[in-house]
DNA sequence: CAAGCTATCAAGTGATCTATTGACTATCAA
DNA sequence: TTGATAGTCAATAGATCACTTGATAGCTTG
C-alpha cells in the first residue's frame, strides 16, 4: 500500500505555489511585475509598503516559483517567471471577477463609472485604417519595458498638459495595465471632458502581449506542423 | 486623488479566491471534485480527514467561489464551480510542476517509476482503428459521473480479478484522474506483470473533457462566426 | 414526535503568517 | 577606507489559520 504521506507531500508542494496568491500584497506585486520587471525599492514605492516587507513578499513569490531574481549591481531586479506565471495570475484575476460578486463590486468602486471601451479586433482594424490615435497612459518605464505596436506614451500625469499633441480630428484610444487599472478610465474621462472622442481599450498591455503571442503561434502552426 | 483603500479592497477580494489554493487539504478536495461532485462525508473519507474539518475547508472553497453547494435531502453535494474553476486548478497544478522542482520530485516519489504513456491524438487514432482497449481505472462512481467515450470501467481494486475480461490480443490503455493519480500507473504495472502490452494515457478525465470541449468549440467557430 | 444520519457551528489550542523594527550585508563610488 | 544605497535578516507582537472536540441544526424515516 502506498503511504498517504507521499500524496500529502505532493499537495503540500503545490500549495507552496498556491500560497503566493493568498495575500493581497503579493497579488499587488504580481500585478506590478506583470507590467515590467523592477527592483525592490521601486516595487515598495509603487505598492506603498515598507522595503523590508516588500522584500519578504518577493521572497515568498520567489519560493513559489512565480518570479525570478537577478542581482544588478547594487540592486536586485525581480521579474515575473515567464508567461506561464503571467497566465496563471491573469487566470486567477479573471476567475475571481466572474465568480465573486465581491470582486466586481470592489472593481466598480475603484474604477468609477464605466467608460466606453473598444476590443482588440476592432482596434486592430481601426489602426490599420489609421483613423485612431492609441496612447499608453502608464508610467514611462512601463511603456519602455514593452507596449502595443503603434502606441504613443503619454503617462496619465502628463495627459492634461499634453492634450495639444493629440490630433483633434482622430478618436483617441487609451490603454493601461489591465481591466483593474484606473489610468485608462481616468484618461478617457479627461479627454471627453476636453471635448474629444475617446475610448479605453478593454485589454491592458499584458493581455495584449499574450494574445499577440498566441495568434502568432496559431498562424505558425497552420504552416508548419510541430513534431512530438 | 483616488484613495489607496479602494485598491486594497480589490486585491483583498481577489486574495479571497487565492486563499483557496493555499492549503494542501483544500487542493486535495479540489482534485477530488474535479472528478465528480460528492457530499461532505464522501470527501472526508476520500481525503482521510475528519468530517468537521472537511466541511470547513469546503466552506472556504465555497467562499472563494470555487465550488457550489446544493442540499440533497439529508446530505449536501459539493461540485466544482464550472469549467473556469477546473481550468484554474489545472493551470495551478501544471504551473507548479514546471516551476517547482519540489513538486516534480514529490510526484515522482508518489507515482514510482514512469510507465509508457500515450497521448490524446494517438489514442484517438488507435481507437478509431479499434486495436486498443481503453479502461477507466477510477472508482465506479467517478466513471459514472463522466468518462471518455468508449472506455470501460475497471476500478483499480478489481483489475486483478477481471484480467480475463480484457482481450489478450489488444493493447490496453488505462487512464485515471490525471497526471498525479497513481491508479493508471499501477494498472499498467499490473497488466505488464501479467504479460500484457499496456500503456497509460497522459491525460486524466478532467483534462480530456476540457480538450474535447475546446476542440468542439474550435470546430464550431470555423463554420459560424461569433458575434460580439 | 423520536431516532438516526449528515452537516455545520462554536470554542479552544497550537501553528503559521504578516508587518514592523532595527541590525546587518553587499555593492559601488569617492 | 569610508560612506551611501539597496536589500536582506532576525526578532517580535498581533492576527489569522488549521484541526480537534463536543454541541447543535436540518432532513428523513419509523
Amino acid at each position: 500500500m502506498r503511504s498517504a504521506r507521499e500524496k500529502d507531500t505532493l499537495f503540500e508542494a503545490i500549495a507552496l505555489m498556491g500560497k503566493a496568491f493568498a495575500s493581497p500584497r503579493r497579488l499587488e506585486l504580481l500585478d506590478l511585475l506583470a507590467q515590467a520587471p523592477r527592483n525592490v525599492d521601486e516595487l515598495a514605492r509603487a505598492s506603498g509598503q515598507s522595503t523590508a516587507n516588500t522584500s519578504q513578499h518577493l521572497q515568498a513569490l520567489h519560493a513559489a516559483g512565480m518570479v525570478t531574481r537577478t542581482r544588478e549591481g547594487t540592486s536586485v531586479r525581480y521579474a515575473l517567471a515567464g508567461d506561464q506565471a503571467l497566465r496563471l495570475w491573469l487566470a486567477l484575476r479573471d476567475a475571481s471577477v466572474s465568480q465573486l460578486a465581491e470582486v466586481e463590486r470592489a472593481a466598480r468602486d475603484y474604477l468609477g463609472d464605466d467608460v466606453d471601451a473598444i476590443g482588440r479586433d476592432e482596434l486592430l482594424a481601426r489602426l490599420r485604417k489609421g483613423d485612431v490615435v492609441l496612447i499608453d497612459v502608464r508610467p514611462a518605464e512601463e511603456y519602455e519595458a514593452g507596449h502595443i505596436n503603434g502606441a504613443r506614451s503619454i503617462p496619465i500625469d502628463e495627459l492634461e498638459d499634453r492634450l495639444a499633441e493629440l490630433p483633434a480630428d482622430h478618436e483617441v484610444v487609451a490603454y493601461c495595465r489591465g481591466p483593474f487599472c484606473a489610468y485608462a478610465h481616468d484618461a478617457v474621462r479627461q479627454l471627453q471632458a476636453a471635448g474629444r472622442p475617446a475610448r479605453r481599450l478593454e485589454e491592458g498591455w499584458p493581455e495584449w502581449r499574450l494574445a499577440e503571442k498566441s495568434t502568432k503561434r496559431h498562424r505558425a502552426s497552420r504552416t508548419t506542423r510541430r513534431a512530438t
